[in-house]
DNA sequence: ATTACTGTATTAAGCGCTTAATACAATAAT
DNA sequence: ATTATTGTATTAAGCGCTTAATACAGTAAT
């Protein structure tokens, strides 16, 4: 996984951030086992406690489930899945577009915006 | 302004950022004066001394002077602004781009993304 | 001269996040 | 049966951000 933790937010939320994307995008495939506790901590470098609070987050949002002692597994709900990949995406659009607002850009300019910077991307 | 601030990130650090898109976007033009230190903390509900850390981050980036004792005007630096006004765009479409990537969409698929919801939020 | 308003600095307290160091219960593996 | 591994819980300490309460120096306004 990616790992790339900063300072400025508290480190559990990034956590969940990183794993629910792993999730939704299908790496971490439905039904899958997840690595325990300690290990993915020691992999992140943060303290068990912080990923467990992190877990925490996403057995509430139902896309990990705990069996009891032999670790954790991906949701199977396929419906959930693909639910929380468009909210997750929909809601990175709206924080880009509201900035983009904030800075006096036009609907159409955004739009112009986001076709060059691909366009620069891919080109070289 | 705005001062939507929320508790998951340092407070001082956000108003960097809304300060910051004020003067790039030319809501306060170049030369004009600001609030005082007191008046702006009092008006977004924060501490003076939180506000003021924000401040001295905004001089260092040249984006605001002091004078002294009558107050802090916005820079007259048209280059400056306009770069920084670039600068903010630009990483604003990268941590977009780099969470539609990291969600599986392709470049042709953000694309359509974009243009998606661009449409419907103006059609209604 | 006095007053009011600038920016600036300091100190102490509170709070949440993070880490460290454990410990316990349940179960899979041997 | 024993061992290793799982999730889970607790306690204490440290750290940075934030607030509160001041205080001081410089200058504009009167």
């Amino acid at each position: 996984m990616s790992w790339k933790l900063d300072s400025d937010r508290p480190i559990y939320t990034q956590l969940i951030e990183i794993l629910k994307i792993e999730i939704v995008s299908g790496k971490l495939p439905p039904g899958s086992k997840f690595k325990s506790v300690r290990d993915l901590a020691m992999e992140a470098g943060v303290n068990p406690n912080t990923m467990q609070r992190a877990f925490a987050e996403l057995e509430d949002l139902e896309l990990l489930r705990t069996e009891r002692t032999s670790g954790r597994f991906v949701t199977e709900d396929a419906e959930l899945i693909g639910k929380t990949r468009d909210a997750i995406a929909s809601a990175q659009f709206d924080l880009f577009a509201e900035k983009m607002e904030q800075l006096g850009f036009s609907k159409r300019e955004l739009v112009d915006f986001v076709n060059k910077k691909v366009e620069v991307e891919s080109d070289g």
